[in-house]
DNA sequence: GCATGACCTGAACATCGTTAAACTGTCAAG
DNA sequence: CTTGACAGTTTAACGATGTTCAGGTCATGC
């Protein structure tokens, strides 16, 4: 049945948000589903076949390519941010994203996104290594968030000896904004790639 | 005694490199030390203050300012790589340097480096803004090597049916070589900031 | 000589992922 | 209607984990 990997998944996926990660165990789960634990090894041949499962559920996997006329800056960042933002729509999200290697039908989308930056003037090499690079910054950036998040408030540090940092942090100190700036640079630098090679349309 | 402390530090991590964190348990590291698990809760009250001071010992934590009448961008690239490839010498270290907070002991070196990017042209806020997110690029990019690094061979998918990506990994696919790329990118637009505010100068 | 502390052992607790064997139901074939 | 196969679950248990606690041992200072 289907129907009961599904409700599994899901349960899991509410019990992750309920209590993290490592609150997370077979037993516990097992006792949401008004079974014992041992009955999730009939579906499931591991606990890390069960985490698999909850991460590709959790993932929406859209915007793989640009909106016709998009120009490709835009759709990129616009993609990235969006991935940025699903890590951390449940508890532990990247933690678990972290601890999974990545499915072979990732393939697909990625050759997409290849083609999309190879026609807006990018070798298929630089395209690919762009595009790990960002994934590489999306997830240090959410793992990052998670952690500051966890330790919430007693965790900020004194900045008052150090003149620059107090000035930096004035305003406070979002990861969200140190993606967003990160991001922006990277694409920056891409786009650096593109002029000095001669490409100076916005879009294709 | 600090010499006990020094001692256990220095067994845990030669004990990860053998059998990588995972492995790396109180009853383990205790039998190398030719002693009982609980004496170990006499000198940390906890594994994660273990691992802590583990990390701290790991991290040699140099060149934090660039040298005399070095470019901002050859230094930053260089003390990057640096980190990267630190991160590198002992096993399942990116993983670990990601379960463990960072030591409120950094924040001078984090100033000197603000200090040295606001001289080149940068607000304190880019400058900051700039080196938390290279630092999560980092440890993305670390994260993800660890984890080729332990699939090994059995994990590299399949890119015949995807033309561009077959000519995108024609020689290969390498972590360190994606890490270069976007640690390249990176610093290519930061540089980028600079011009357009009309910097055009190699070094300050 | 004796007490105070550093330092360690032995035993145990709670919890974890996981496995093996036995049980319960359903449903099709004889 | 019986029987047997099979999906799906339970019960019991194994080995291992981090951690605690009560008690030891042993040197040092008074």
């Amino acid at each position: 049945m289907k129907l009961e990997r599904e409700a599994i998944v899901d349960a899991a996926i509410k019990l992750l948000d309920e209590v993290g990660l490592d609150g997370l165990s077979m037993r516990r789960l097992a006792k949401d589903l008004d079974v014992q634990a041992p009955a999730l090894y009939w579906h499931f041949k591991n606990k890390q076949e069960l985490l698999d499962h909850m991460l590709v559920a959790m993932s929406t996997e859209e915007l793989r390519v640009p909106r016709p006329g998009q120009p490709w800056d835009e759709w990129l960042v616009e993609r990235t941010t969006r991935l940025y933002r699903g890590l951390g729509e449940h508890r532990d999200a990247a933690r678990l994203a972290a601890s999974t290697r990545p499915t072979p039908d990732l393939l697909p989308g990625i050759e997409a996104m290849v083609s999309a930056l190879t026609t807006a003037g990018f070798t298929p090499a630089e395209s690919l290594h762009s595009i790990l690079a960002i994934s590489n910054f999306v997830t240090g950036s959410a793992l990052e968030r998670e952690g500051t998040r966890e330790h919430g408030d007693g965790a900020i540090p004194d900045v008052t000896p150090f003149p620059l940092l107090r000035t930096a942090t004035a305003s406070g100190l979002d990861p969200d904004v140190v993606f967003d700036h990160g991001l922006r640079i990277l694409v920056g630098g891409m786009r650096a790639i593109l002029t000095e090679r001669g490409h100076y349309g916005q879009n294709v």
